[in-house]
DNA sequence: TCAAAAGTGTTTCACTTACACCCATGA
DNA sequence: TCATGGGTGTAAGTGAAACACTTTTGA
């Protein structure tokens, strides 16, 4: 195989922004730094991508290995190319970013992790190594952007789901709070979400329905963009 | 400077879709290849990204060696990391995404330029080398979205422009024919055009007038979005 | 019976859409 | 005077925003 340059090359790395959901609250997973340099602190999960892998692959990997979960929705947020993001050598990084259903993951991930990997609210974040910091701030706007178009706030969601979830998702990202009446007739009205014939039990107030979304429905659409704005 | 990791790296290289706007035509433009692989074909100007500079150094490079413009609208596109993309070796691509006015680009660009390259009409195109085609066609999803909210669109026309190249731009992104009435209300409400004491003179109809896109203006509005579907 | 959250009706206002008409110029 | 694109008025329809009220449960 004939070389495509004589350049040096930079390393190449993936990095993961792995969203979750649970109780009013916005998390992300981070990793405990294992090695030099910022050896004991927090990081984005991430690794080298290897030369006979993509880097959806790539991404896919660590996902699995942080998480224990397939399937998962991901997408390529935005490559890193700074001079002195690593100090040790030149490092391009493709990060990724990714909504997970709290509820698959918790177990398969206690029982598979061998490193430290913990879940932290997006509001109370500790000092993150490397540029990651500013990783996370971008897959936050592409988040926020995201949900007023496509319905991925339920790939955070379990497969029931109470609506008042989904309220308050919208808010904790878009960081505002919304008009309940006007945010379910919106939601609605985009005719994804089934209404169940259950509701949730042994709550002191009067018990919520559950409802479904409907991907099947959603993907006839074909990549439609819907409105919800809110 | 200790290596971050032992593994065999893959090259990288950014690829460049450069629009340009020309009496009802939109273009990008295309390098002819001088070596294998691909030799003879187009390609998208692009090339190796070197340790001592930037992802967005490396394009505004490139940039700047075909068309010899500087202060060009320029942002990242994605990342193309498919295995088989090169038939030498394992290359990564970072494609960015540029809009220039061509008013300002053909003096220099045919004076500075040793290799063949050349404007296309989008809609009639040669076959491109790689995976470029793929490159491009997300290049104008993403032009084809963010014209309904950022009004990027004035980068691709000279200073002093008509309302109906505003349009006709509109229209040939989108792909769809608009109706000029509204399609005139919806972009003066932006607040963003200034109309100018000027017309163009010597046609053979109502001679139009002049309008300027308001930068200073649009900057105050400090990213926030615009509506801007017609 | 009270607190807490679920769930609904309806009015107002703004914007979008559609259509039709007039205007200014050079040939 | 005619063809050609430039430029405007406005009514009807649709959807967003705001607000207040009713319902159901366990404690």
């Amino acid at each position: 195989m004939k070389a495509a340059s004589n350049y040096p090359k930079p390393a190449l790395t993936v990095d993961c922004v792995i969203f979750g959901y649970e109780k009013g609250s916005l998390q992300i997973l981070l990793v405990r730094r294992g090695i030099e340099p910022f050896k004991g602190s927090w990081a984005l999960p991430g690794g080298f991508v290897k030369l006979d892998e993509t880097l959806d692959e790539a991404a896919k990997r660590e996902l699995r290995e942080e998480t224990g979960v397939e399937n998962i929705y991901m997408e390529q947020l935005y490559t890193f190319g700074g001079i002195e993001r690593d100090p040790r050598e030149r490092v391009v990084s493709v990060a990724y970013f990714a909504l997970v259903k709290l509820s698959e993951v918790r177990e398969v991930k206690d029982s598979t992790d061998a490193e430290e990997a913990k879940w932290f609210d997006i509001k109370k974040l500790p000092v993150l190594a490397f540029d990651h910091r500013h990783i996370l701030q971008t897959a936050m706007e592409r988040l926020k952007g995201k949900i007023t178009y496509k319905p991925i706030v339920f790939e955070l969601l379990p497969a029931k789901f109470v609506f008042s979830d989904v309220e308050s998702i919208y808010e904790t990202i878009l960081n505002e709070p919304l008009n309940r009446r006007n945010f379910r007739t919106k939601m609605l009205a985009t005719g994804l979400l089934e209404e169940l014939d259950e509701r949730v039990t042994h709550v002191s107030f009067r018990p919520p329905k559950l409802f479904r979304f409907n991907k099947k429905k959603y993907q006839k659409l074909n990549a439609k963009e819907i409105n919800l704005r809110f």
